[in-house]
DNA sequence: AATCACCTCAACCGCCTTTGC
DNA sequence: GGCAAAGGCGGTTGAGGTGAT
């Protein structure tokens, strides 16, 4: 038995954040915080907006469930990810500099993976940010671009930093850190 | 112009850790 | 100390964009 969602996956949205979904969150949590609870945030939204309609809603009666429509019907999850990686009014979004890949290459030499570690070091850089730049882009640019034959991408073969010539390379472009 | 292959990145998933009772 | 809930993290996915053919 597999530990329990952490909130019904049913009444949740998902994909791409519209919006209105974005300005309601940002709103709220410039204003009044996370209150040091992400999974109730969503929940905390909408009895908010309600409260501020409270008015229109004893004008023309409206059920008691309507904040669950004027708020956001996301996971408390989701809307950490989205404030943390998107909405945050210091985020930097791409442009990563020179200087930038350095730190990035060279830590990742004597840390590994440890993204949210690296991003401490990178002000205004989030480490899904600096993931998707070292998975997409820095570990070609330091390894070598190689077009991706339809065979390999079948047998799954991939560039492991750490073997060989790779590490060679990664070593030499990351020599002054 | 149409199709295909590849690239990018936002978002999700599931696991581990931390916290509070 | 044990348990459950929440937080945090890294890996992965997939939709949309772009360039090549």
């Amino acid at each position: 038995m597999g530990r329990a969602p952490c909130c019904d996956k049913a009444n949740v949205k998902k994909g791409p954040w519209s919006p209105e979904e974005d300005a309601k969150l940002k709103n709220y949590i410039e204003k009044y915080g996370t209150g040091g609870n992400w999974i109730a945030l969503p929940q905390k939204i909408g009895t908010h907006i309600l409260s501020l309609m409270q008015f229109f809603i004893t004008l023309i009666g409206l059920p008691n469930d309507f904040r669950l429509y004027v708020g956001i019907k996301r996971c408390g999850k989701s809307c950490r990810l989205r404030w943390l990686n998107y909405l945050r009014p210091d985020i930097k979004h791409g442009g990563f500099s020179e200087e930038e890949d350095n730190i990035i290459c060279s830590l990742y030499i004597s840390i590994g993976s440890r993204w949210s570690v690296i991003a401490a070091q990178l002000p205004g850089r989030t480490d899904n940010d600096i993931k998707n730049y070292w998975n997409t882009r820095l570990k070609k640019k330091l390894f070598g671009r190689r077009k991706q034959s339809q065979s390999s991408r079948l047998t799954g073969s991939t560039e492991d930093p750490r073997d060989g010539n790779g590490m060679d390379t990664l070593s030499n472009s990351c020599w002054k850190y």
